[in-house]
DNA sequence: TAGTGGTCTAGACCACTTC
DNA sequence: AAGTGGTCTAGACCACTAA
């Protein structure tokens, strides 16, 4: 089958697409109910919905059910670079196990928030290889969802070696600990001072899990960042899995020309 | 509407997908086709249909219209990183003009190849933003496809000030020059040695042209990368932007955590 | 309660692939 | 020629939203 024999439906949404890249539909508007293109064009409801679910697909629309179809309004973009890992962030933090009296240095996850979940677990191929143990080594496992004006932004699950956190208020469960540098601040504390990451990144469809998790529009893609830390000396420390809603991060990175 | 109801067609993608998951479907087999499975779930053929569609978006199968659906194989994944700009692949070499009598430097792309399409354009407002030029001014864009196993894989756009390359290889339409070092060793013969990359990568569903460009399945990501090259006095001598197909590619930094 | 998207059956045809 | 995915009409019902 040709892909781009024009169908009917597919004529509707290339209309409507060209409404909305060009312009005439503005990002919020609604757009014509599937029961008016249908009229509009002569053709079933059945069809001029397969017309809508096309442009949803691709991330054009957002389909609010039993409301209508409204042009995709974009997020905006945080973007995420080396230094919301930088030292004078979690340094000199005092950890403190209640979200509400942190100190200060959290500014950086304002308008934010995250839930917790600590459990001790067993470690899969690819933390354990990461973490340089064995498969079914014992790992701590700090899974959380972090959230942006009440909607889920991301996922962050870290995992660490049992020895390396027993004891440290990384593994209390209660929410508060570590947001972005507490986690650091810790590990320093016990000697294990992070000081290189290795952050790999790609990109992929959710799973029908994530897509409800996250509260992801049809046709939003995730962005996967695996992300190692080490020592200055090259000993891992944690390994985290993070997965983010495509549409709302953009990763920047600088270095020099390698030789 | 309930996004997880269980409708029939949801409830057949559900049973295929645990097939697939779980590895009683290997990747490469064939699915049951649309009306084996109407029959054997009695329903209509059009929802069978819909429940293989549904795997499609999700990038699990992939469909060969005429055939048959197919349990998605996953390519071998390149991993991307700085090094891929080392100095030592385009440092020495000649910048020649014709793919096939090029000396060495190029097993990096083994395997692949490559289109090139040069004009001389306008610059739009990302792209005078990242060279430091004013919207409008001349710029000279090289186009380019890469493919590897005679599939394409993603594409790459090279902007550069007009007179920084007229007259250079770079802007010779022939195929051939520059591949990835060649734009940088021309430069660097004209005095703007590249020291310092910056690239932003992000995550979308692709537009219609580039799923067909780049024969992108269903359910296929890209991603977007931008790439500003500076000398080391910061001055901007290319920006490029490329669209990767997400299945095919991971970008990997390491750095030092910052202070 | 009226309007919205979502899904379904039943039956049909098209373009493509495979043999 | 047989089988495949893709799409369509016609008509129907469901769950949800908003007034």
């Amino acid at each position: 089958m040709n892909e781009n024999r024009p169908t009917p439906s597919r004529r509707i949404a290339e209309d409507l697409r060209s409404d909305i890249t060009s312009g005439r539909l503005q990002p919020g508007w609604k757009l014509p109910s599937g029961r008016e293109l249908a009229r509009r064009y002569g053709v079933t409801q059945n069809t001029a919905n397969r017309a809508l679910s096309i442009l949803a697909a691709e991330g054009l629309i957002v389909v609010k059910t039993g409301s209508g179809t409204y042009v995709r309004e974009s997020h905006p973009i945080r973007r995420l670079g080396p230094d919301r890992y930088a030292r004078h962030k979690w340094q000199n933090t005092i950890v403190t196990v209640h979200a509400d009296d942190r100190p200060d240095g959290e500014t950086v996850e304002q308008q934010g928030g995250q839930t917790q979940d600590v459990a001790l677990t067993e470690a899969d191929e690819e933390i354990a290889a990461a973490l340089g143990i064995e498969v079914g080594a014992p790992v701590y496992e700090r899974a959380r969802v972090m959230t942006r004006d009440n909607h889920p932004t991301h996922t962050m699950n870290s995992y660490y070696r049992r020895e390396d956190v027993e004891g440290t208020a990384i593994v209390d469960p209660r929410p508060g600990i570590a947001g972005r540098g507490g986690g650091f601040a810790v590990l320093s504390e016990r000697g294990l001072e992070p000081y290189e990451i290795t952050e790999d990144i790609s990109a992929r469809m959710p799973t029908t899990e994530e897509a409800l998790l996250l509260e992801l529009p049809a046709g939003e893609p995730v962005v996967e960042v695996r992300r190692t830390t080490r020592t200055r000396e090259g000993r891992p420390i944690e390994y985290a899995r993070g997965v983010h809603a495509a549409s709302r991060f953009l990763w920047s990175f600088t270095y020099p020309i390698p030789d």
